[in-house]
DNA sequence: TTTATTGCTTTTATAACGCAAGTAAAATTA
DNA sequence: TAATTTTACTTGCGTTATAAAAGCAATAAA
């Protein structure tokens, strides 16, 4: 999968990076849970198939927003974690956090109203702090 | 071209309402470049194919992020507008204009220099309510 | 009245996605 | 220690989305 940039835009050359059907799914799964393994990011709500989960994964070790490692005391299972270039997407993912939160809960009846998402609208700024060093003080307390 | 749900989070939800490769691109075009007819968005350069751009328009009509609308002195031209809906995903649009701008210059050489961003990066939440009324006047200024 | 423009549709080809099954290596259990 | 399970994938194949090119009807301009 080569990411060809359609043209000079910035923001047409974002979503040519990062604007599939799944790559920004399985950055905020990762993100907003924690999840680290191929097994937990196969295992999410969203069911992604197992071909696809492998080759997203491997596109996003390739363009750099994830690193793919194998802890020392154990051979099987892969840690898939995010970059700081993976965390730079934060704000990306809070709007459309926003944006889904406000705009589709008439058409989508169903939609998750448990994240406190009030609070996020009121101090984005804040939050994008907040969320990349939860995520980083996450990490780290696993590898400790 | 129907919008189903992967499961109820509002982000993967948002991404399953505007996440393909060309809807997000044409709303920019409308709202940035003050484009509004089928022929001034099919020549863009992001070279987005006419069936492409047929099925795309319809379907942001069907969501009711565009209006159609055929004015009065002139029978064969169509004039696509953005709604308030279509206006609410300036937040997303400035996010991605801001990371791309940040990230892809060193990938990505002929990223468009031009755009004044280092002014919206430190206005964000003004710059929201700047394009939507810049928008807003020159539509208002058209009709006129 | 001819020609050009606009807004598409149709056709055909390729790429991305999705499901199901299979595999290999490591880890766990019997 | 052997058998089973788990993890992390790959492979094959069918479906859907995207793309390039051509065509066409209605309107507008010359």
């Amino acid at each position: 999968m080569i990411t060809e940039f359609r043209c000079s835009c910035p923001i047409t050359s974002a979503i040519d990076m990062i604007g599939d059907k799944w790559s920004l799914v399985v950055i905020k799964n990762m993100l907003l849970y924690n999840l680290k393994t191929f097994k937990d990011l196969s295992e999410t709500n969203e069911k992604i198939a197992t071909n696809i989960l492998a080759s997203r994964l491997k596109a996003l070790e390739a363009k750099d927003f994830i690193t793919k490692t194998k802890p020392a005391h154990n051979k099987k299972t892969n840690i898939y974690l995010l970059t700081d270039k993976g965390l730079s997407l934060i704000p990306i993912i809070i709007e459309l956090a926003i944006w889904g939160d406000t705009n589709l809960n008439e058409i989508h009846t169903s939609l998750n109203r448990d994240n406190p998402i009030e609070y996020i609208k009121l101090n984005k700024e804040k939050f994008v702090g907040v969320f990349k060093e939860q995520y980083l003080e996450k990490v780290k307390a696993a590898t400790i």
